[in-house]
DNA sequence: TAACGCTGTTTCTTTTAGTAAACTTTTAGA
DNA sequence: TCTAAAAGTTTACTAAAAGAAACAGCGTTA
């Protein structure tokens, strides 16, 4: 009997309870419809029969793994994009300030930090402020390590970036670095000041 | 998979030149032994049939979009992930230093941009320091919008931050901002002299 | 080594997707 | 506003994918 219940309501223990609705039809025509193509058009770009990419934007078809390929090929766009969208929230449409001083505190033995624009919650970077209070690296225990990528941009005074894999390098004001999290890495202040650094991670 | 029995040998305008390997079975493997599931447990979590989870993975067919979203569902795992792979690679223990004024300059009308940590090249953060050039909203044809997320820290003077759905907004030196890219924003100084701002973008 | 249980593969049937072509609607032109 | 062309939709049919069940391979146990 299995079912095709694209347009019929799912049970608790119908299997399709998993899947969540994503109107990829509709994401499909706007894309289109952006860049000004016929279905004519994008049929020539992709391969795909213009029935089929308009029984596509209409959803009444759950198209295969091929012709989605195409698809994004043809629309010209990154394979993740396509999907991202609907299944991981996005912040769609939103904006948060944060006034200076005014992040919020997160204060550590070794760092202080001031986490900003917290109100914004599931976003893809998370951006902080911290004055490096540390200035050996023998306060930190073991290597912080977590899954992302981090940026670091000093904003007053000098510190030393330790990493798990390169020798300790000093930086100054206006110097910045890139590096995958999941290398050990710490930081500790060399000026006469705590220095102060941006720092903002990906996952 | 499959090639359609209606298209002839591949030529240059063969429509299926555009479509990559892409060996999804392959990698539906791959997560699922390094989970240690059997076919059977990831039939009952994705309500996919065993006999189908086997072909996907052996590339005997190309799944359909309901069933590729229930795969991802039930491998518990992010969207873009299950493509990614080939195209995105990590920049695993990798790091990357940018010296104060040292980035890659990328001037323009309105603003004059620094590429910052531009030698690691698949990232998933793009950051930039930029000087402020426009004193006005109207020296923007339109909107400057684009997919992902931005992270804007004033570093120094004030700046006007317009946005497509909110109110303009001054900003000075030390706050920040966080919002949606793809969200029509453009930036103005509002000092004497041109502001200078750090941009994060991740897409 | 026979019998069992569990794994993954294959076969077979049903259901769905994909295409070409017919059809309907919209747009543009005189 | 009439007409022609082009855009999008639906139909009718073929190709392909999804599921159920049969099958084959493999350790484990008796």
């Amino acid at each position: 009997m299995v079912s095709r219940p694209s347009l019929e309501t799912a049970t608790a223990s119908d299997p399709d309870r998993f899947v969540e609705p994503l109107e990829l039809g509709k994401r499909v025509k706007e894309i289109r419809l952006t860049k000004g193509w016929t279905l004519e058009e994008v049929s020539k770009r992709t391969g795909i029969a213009r029935s089929t990419l308009s029984k596509i934007e209409n959803d009444q078809v759950s198209p295969s793994f091929t012709i989605v390929q195409k698809l994004i090929k043809g629309l010209g766009m990154d394979l993740p994009q396509l999907f991202v969208e609907a299944s991981e929230h996005s912040i769609a449409g939103r904006r948060d300030i944060t006034r200076k001083g005014k992040g919020e505190p997160h204060p550590t033995a070794t760092y202080e930090h001031e986490l900003l624009n917290f109100s914004i919650s599931r976003k893809k970077m998370v951006p902080f402020k911290t004055k490096v209070r540390a200035r050996s690296f023998d306060e930190f225990k073991e290597w912080v390590r977590h899954d992302g990528e981090e940026f670091l941009l000093v904003l007053e005074g000098r510190i030393n970036f330790f990493s798990e894999l390169y020798e300790p390098i000093e930086l100054k004001e206006g110097d910045s670095v890139y590096y995958d999290a999941s290398m050990g890495h710490t930081v500790v202040s060399t000026s006469s000041k705590d220095a102060e650094i941006l720092w903002v991670v990906a996952r």
